[in-house]
DNA sequence: AACACGGGGAA
DNA sequence: TTCCCAGTGTT
């Protein structure tokens, strides 16, 4: 690790403001009660992607088992896996007793003792790593954890996704310049602990952040965007019904209202859910239709939304007895004028050759 | 880079 | 319900 430390001013009021927030006391918790470094790799294993609410019961149970590296090393998997039951993610059970084991008989119980051995100890991960080498051996490897991306993003209004190569990287870099040298452990407890206690991933306390006035995102206003995932959560499911109403020489469209998805942009007038489209048509639009043809289906995948569209074509003679409404007459000529979503495009490039 | 891997707290 | 948690290993 040979990044410099950061000497800009709002690295440094980072750091200062930080480190002078942290009360070590604040948040007790049974694991950082000694320097053990086996406890506090049992700890950060049992820590992954867990909370420490959750976490605290087992780690007393399990320390009571097996409190010093031997006893987990001479343990029968089974037993080891009854200790860990009901916490989940149980490949981390496995690989703490095989890890425990190698460093028990191959390396003579002496737990590695930089960044790069621990990296290579099954289920130790670059956190896990930085973690332990920091916390027991004052090491200054800062960790990298949901906390930090999410307090630095915010911080330094940092919009690339945290979930590739590049953005790991950047923010490790980050991270590192930033870490208190004189104090790395404190510097990664305090990091952390900021993270899941101030600049939560809903309702931050940016009321009470000391970090406020040089806060990039409480600025501009963009503390519920970041961090930003490029992967996006199982996305939710939407259908929708689109009428596709001409006359063979003009069609429907509609523009989207703002404050829904695709605000400003034109498509089709949907259908409510749950109703019947000739019954919609004649109470909505006036109209009375020839014919009603389901034409096709498309899904579409939004960042955040899977969508499923139905389209109807509706044939009617004219557009004489169309009601007043948002809608517009469009002639076919004409279409390309207005602006559509990709999902509109998508039906207006097969139906309308 | 994408995915599997668990269970639970909080909104 | 949805989000996300002191992430890592595999493909």
């Amino acid at each position: 690790m040979t990044v410099p430390i950061a000497t800009d001013q709002k690295s440094l009021f980072f750091r200062d403001r930080l480190m002078d927030w942290h009360r070590p006391e604040d948040r007790p918790l049974p694991w950082k009660e000694n320097k053990d470094i086996y406890l506090i790799w049992l700890s950060e294993i049992m820590l992954q992607q867990t909370r420490t609410g959750q976490v605290t019961p087992y780690y007393k149970r399990f320390t009571g088992r097996f409190p010093v590296l031997e006893s987990l090393a001479t343990a029968e998997e089974e037993d080891v896996m009854h200790y860990w039951q009901g916490l989940g993610y149980y490949n981390r059970a496995r690989n703490l007793h095989r890890a425990a084991k190698y460093i028990y008989f191959d390396l003579e119980g002496k737990f590695p003792s930089d960044y790069p051995s621990w990296l290579a100890i099954p289920g130790v991960g670059p956190y896990t790593a930085a973690a332990i080498t920091s916390f027991a051996l004052g090491l200054p490897h800062a960790v990298l954890d949901g906390n930090v991306f999410r307090l630095l993003s915010r911080y330094f209004g940092i919009f690339d996704p945290i979930d590739t190569g590049a953005g790991k990287k950047l923010f490790q870099q980050l991270a590192d310049q930033l870490i208190d040298r004189n104090n790395p452990a404190q510097f990664n407890q305090a990091i952390m602990d900021f993270g899941a206690t101030i600049c939560k991933p809903q309702n931050p306390l940016c009321d009470i952040c000391p970090l406020q006035s040089k806060c990039i995102a409480f600025i501009e206003g963009t503390i519920g965007q970041l961090p930003v995932k490029k992967r996006s959560v199982a996305r939710k499911k939407l259908v929708l019904n689109y009428l596709h109403i001409t006359d063979g020489e003009a069609f429907l469209l509609w523009r989207r209202p703002p404050g829904s998805i695709w605000p400003g942009l034109y498509e089709l007038p949907s259908l409510p859910e749950d109703t019947e489209v000739n019954a919609h048509l004649k109470k909505e639009m006036g109209l009375i239709p020839t014919e009603v043809k389901k034409v096709t289906q498309l899904k579409h995948q939004l960042t955040h939304r899977e969508i499923t569209a139905t389209f109807y074509r509706v044939q009617i003679s004219d557009f004489k007895r169309l009601k007043k409404g948002d809608w517009i007459l469009v002639k076919y000529k004409n279409f390309t004028k207005f602006a559509v979503h990709r999902l509109m495009k998508k039906y207006f490039h097969i139906f309308m050759d």
